[in-house]
DNA sequence: TGCTCTCTAAACAGGT
DNA sequence: AACCTGTTTAGAGAGC
């Protein structure tokens, strides 16, 4: 897409491609269900009068919630950077995010194709270039741009009980991220290790006469939640970024993000 | 340069 | 016995 063509794209096709987009890049996840509801909502709006917020979004104790608030859970320098989206623009994050980033502006050692190559290589088990939007569905060979505890963090907030054992968070990583389902097995140690040695995890009780086979169940520590999510905050290309967009879209029926200086 | 964080590998114990 | 889970230690690399 030339940058003329961006200029014209609407609100409303704006959204709906960023919607597509992600709902490709998680499918089945909260995540997707949550876009799809936004995307009903805004198409037909009278229909969701009588609603609460919490009977539409799954996503409303999650840590995908927070994309609604005019303040974040985080420090005031954190939240005045989110919600005057100056943090997009700082990051060139609003090219990228529209889904069709300029790769002209993008270093020659870093070109990517749409086949997960760099300079026409193949990247297996690189990690992801940061500033070429990252599709896990899709570049499957370019190991994905998020440390092991905030992997933890978004399997165990797209839970339905906020909790769970770690063959549960191994098969959501595998399902969201696809790299690792040819990568060698020492991730599933690190994810071990991960919860063990990480304070932000901690093991929760199993309720009474609740079977889940070995193990234990893993939670997400409140007192460290925030720095969690933090961490995702400043991982380029993560859905929060782009929710953040779709929930606080530009008001102009123009953008300017293709012509910001790279 | 030193510190911190993260990843990776490995060993080991205990449970299923 | 084999496998899974959880803990611990160690080393390397990147970033500040």
């Amino acid at each position: 897409m030339d940058s003329n063509k961006r200029l014209e794209e609407s609100d409303e096709d704006f959204r709906k491609r960023l919607v597509d987009s992600l709902s490709q890049s998680f499918p089945d996840s909260a995540l997707s269900k949550m876009l799809k509801i936004c995307n009903a909502a805004n198409s037909a709006p009278d229909s969701c009068d009588e609603l609460e917020l919490g009977d539409l979004d799954p996503l409303a104790k999650s840590c995908f919630a927070e994309i609604r608030l005019d303040k974040g859970p985080i420090d005031e320098d954190d939240d005045d950077d989110l919600t005057s989206l100056a943090w997009l623009q700082d990051s060139n994050l609003l090219k990228d995010i529209a889904g069709e980033a300029d790769l002209e502006d993008i270093p020659e050692t870093q070109k990517e194709n749409k086949e997960g190559e760099v300079n026409g290589k193949e990247v297996s088990g690189q990690v992801h270039p940061p500033n070429v939007p990252y599709n896990p569905q899709k570049h499957v060979n370019s190991k994905p741009p998020y440390s092991f505890s905030c992997l933890i963090f978004m399997a165990i907030e797209d839970s339905p009980q906020k909790r769970l054992p770690v063959k549960d968070i191994y098969n959501w990583i595998l399902t969201h991220f696809p790299y690792y389902q040819n990568a060698p097995t020492g991730w599933k140690n690190s994810v071990r290790h991960n919860l063990s040695l990480n304070k932000c995890f901690k093991k929760v009780e199993k309720e009474r006469g609740q079977s889940i086979g070995k193990g234990s169940l893993w939670c997400i520590d409140p007192d460290y939640r925030p720095n969690l999510l933090q961490a995702l905050r400043k991982t380029p290309y993560h859905p929060y970024h782009q929710l953040q967009m779709l929930a606080n879209p530009p008001v102009t029926q123009t953008y300017s993000y293709s012509v910001l200086p790279g």
